[in-house]
DNA sequence: ATCCTACGTTAGACAGAGTTCAGGTCAAGA
DNA sequence: TCTTGACCTGAACTCTGTCTAACGTAGGAT
């Protein structure tokens, strides 16, 4: 996630102090925060920080394609540095943890050419869902 | 979607003129409304109904198992009535055209026990993005 | 057929998530 | 250091969905 500040400024783009908070927040693995998560722990490095300013920051960098933005439910979109590698998510229907997932095979050639109704079909997302070892 | 009113009433539950317009507006196939496009067709056959009423009406479709929810993005949820084959989504990515698609293999299979991190895992949706032909 | 009443409906207030905007701020090149 | 346009802020606003109190009515009881 640091050399995220490079890519950025490689792109003409300011690093400002708040891009740098939302960059530092948006780190490790597993991470999959909503926004207002974000904002609040940013706001501990940062008192200041806006709530516009993490949706926009946020909303930059999943258009540069570092940070994939996952809608779990009826819930507040979650953001996901892991970008490099593709992955699935697992979802607890209780709590609404989220994790990283792998499966085998590929969902895109599971769907039979009659199937695609003259779609180009680009990408597909796959959700598990079910009850966290905390919550089952 | 007719004999819904019959299930409906074995339950107990009282036949109104809005459930009766609910049921006919959630008829046919492919049909993917949003809650609001429930309420506007809805209110074409019966002006006076409310929007509290078509959520309440949704939801317990949903709960009777009549109707799926479908969380295709970050906007409104749609309301599916083919409830009775399982399917996955292909949603066209400019214009959000919803269809139902059959795929191949069982994605609940392709998720190794070393990837379910203890999780009880009992469902799993698949959404396939592209174009449609309008769009392409 | 009429009455009763618990269940259903309504309008509007409310809440959470996200967007927009006018005006103030500041990163970074000259 | 100066300049300037990109960036940030707070507040208002939209959109989706829930809740509530008062009113209406489906359908069994009489
Ligand atoms: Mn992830
Ligand atoms: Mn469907
Ligand atoms: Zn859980
Ligand atoms: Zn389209």
């Amino acid at each position: 996630m640091s050399d995220l500040v490079e890519r950025l400024r490689g792109r003409g783009w300011r690093m400002t102090s708040q891009r740098r908070v939302v960059a530092e927040v948006l780190n490790g693995d597993h991470v999959h925060l909503t926004a207002d998560e974000v904002h609040a722990r940013a706001a501990r490095l940062l008192p200041e920080i806006s709530r516009a300013t993490v949706y926009n920051t946020l909303g930059e960098l999943v258009s540069l394609g570092e940070v994939i933005e996952v809608a779990t439910d009826g819930r507040a979109k979650r953001y996901d540095p892991n970008a490099h590698r593709p992955h699935q998510h697992l979802v607890c229907s209780a709590c609404g943890t989220v994790r990283d997932v792998h499966p085998a095979g590929d969902p895109l050639a599971d769907l039979p050419p009659e199937e695609r109704f003259g779609f180009t079909v680009s990408a597909v997302e796959v959700t598990y869902r079910g009850l966290c070892p905390s919550c089952a």
